[in-house]
DNA sequence: CCTATTGCAAGAGCACCGCTCTCGTTTCTC
DNA sequence: GAGAAACGAGAGCGGTGCTCTTGCAATAGG
């Protein structure tokens, strides 16, 4: 009964969940450039080599730390969403949207790690595409969702747009919304994350001085521009 | 006459504009964080020790860089609106735009320096924030001019909204502009600036065959947004 | 013109980094 | 129980930013 004494297998586990939220704790003082495996390990009370057990190299925790925060990021806006009425299209684009941008002030050193700027040199593997592909599934089929349930007449129905702009992959992504929507839909993304980039790095310092409010602003207009007009 | 031999003065200035040339260029191959100072004066045919008579620290050589960075993509979108008919208001946002495109794709390290993620710690001195003003100044004048030439009436020019938002420095930068254009404003500038991030960080990838037409078809739906209705 | 001051490159050195290799020890597998 | 695999420790390699000292060359003041 005394065999309380972890497997390797758990042993290995816990030692790389470590690995990792010590990681996060320090790239949150020092950012992604400057988390060091041999801090990480002292941290530990470890020796550095022995990090290498687990990760064979600096981009394999870099590209691990991605992919946690891809899902992250993604599983929040999810249950933001989810938590909206079906019908209320506006409503849950608002909710996607303030997930986003809350998640990143909440962890703005994993922000910036997937969404500033990459490391030269650095290829994301293949298995980082799904995650981060996450949240934008989040914004797509609430805009699907949106032009099911109304397929009347929507903002502007013009020509073929869409095979004009040579979108890929987006017709099995979202079904039944005309071209321009779906072009819209990927600024109406655009400038959700431009906004919290812009937010988050500074750059609004000195032109926008209520960040709530304006972020308000920004996702009512451009919920117009993606959403089929409610009837009146 | 054979004195010909460069000044103190002229000596430094030359060595300054070579340890920045060198460090673009090594910046260009590995990025802003593998930039090494020991590298730049390797490749120099100094010994490390020597670049600290220029930029008593690493930060300082970053910060150098940074403001060259802003200037020379003002001075890109300056000219790029100046070789443009002030009548044209949708010209001159598509030429600034396209300029700003353009010098990012020419200089993804630079644009990465200064708009991608900033380093934790790293504060951006006061001198940094002129130049980083420049490129916006160009798109606010174009909307600007604008609503000069013909303050007639624009698209939705709804109460006081502008107070609302609490955007500050916009009274003096936009004048005779309505509020909501103000506001609409600076999504156009997060807009195209987040579009330009996305393209050169890859998040495009899989969503977006055709870039080019993707954004002449953005900034042709923003400028809509911002620019008073052309009479018909 | 000669001297005192200043600017400069060189070199050694400090503490840090990512990463490799070896060496005992422990744990799993057959 | 024996062999194989995983593990932590430690030394070591070449790299980093940065400091300090030393000797020389260019400037400035008398």
């Amino acid at each position: 009964m005394s065999d309380n004494r972890p497997s390797r297998a758990e042993a290995r586990a816990h030692q790389i969940a470590t690995i990792k939220s010590t990681s996060r704790r320090l790239m949150a003082e020092r950012g992604a450039p400057g988390l060091s495996l041999r801090e990480v390990a002292r941290e530990m009370g470890l020796v550095s080599s022995a990090i290498y057990r687990y990760f064979p190299t600096r981009d394999d925790l870099l590209t691990a730390l991605i992919v946690d925060a891809y899902n992250d990021l993604g599983v929040a806006a999810e249950r933001a969403v989810q938590r909206c009425s079906k019908r209320d299209a506006t409503g849950r684009l608002h909710a996607a949207a303030a997930s986003i941008r809350k998640w990143a002030k909440r962890n703005p050193s994993e922000y910036a790690l997937i969404y500033g700027s990459p490391v030269p040199g650095y290829e994301a593997p293949e298995f980082t595409i799904e995650p981060a592909t996450r949240v934008t599934m989040v914004l797509a089929n609430i805009i699907t969702d949106a032009w099911r349930e109304s397929p009347v007449e929507g903002p502007a129905r013009e020509a073929s747009l869409g095979a004009m702009l040579e979108l890929s992959g987006m017709e099995e992504v979202m079904p039944g919304v005309p071209d321009v929507v779906r072009a819209r839909g990927l600024m109406v993304w655009t400038q959700i994350f431009g906004f919290v980039s812009f937010e988050l790095f500074g750059h609004y310092r000195g032109s926008v001085r209520n960040a709530n409010k304006f972020f308000d602003f920004v996702v009512d207009e451009i919920a117009e521009t993606v959403l089929p007009r409610s009837r009146d």
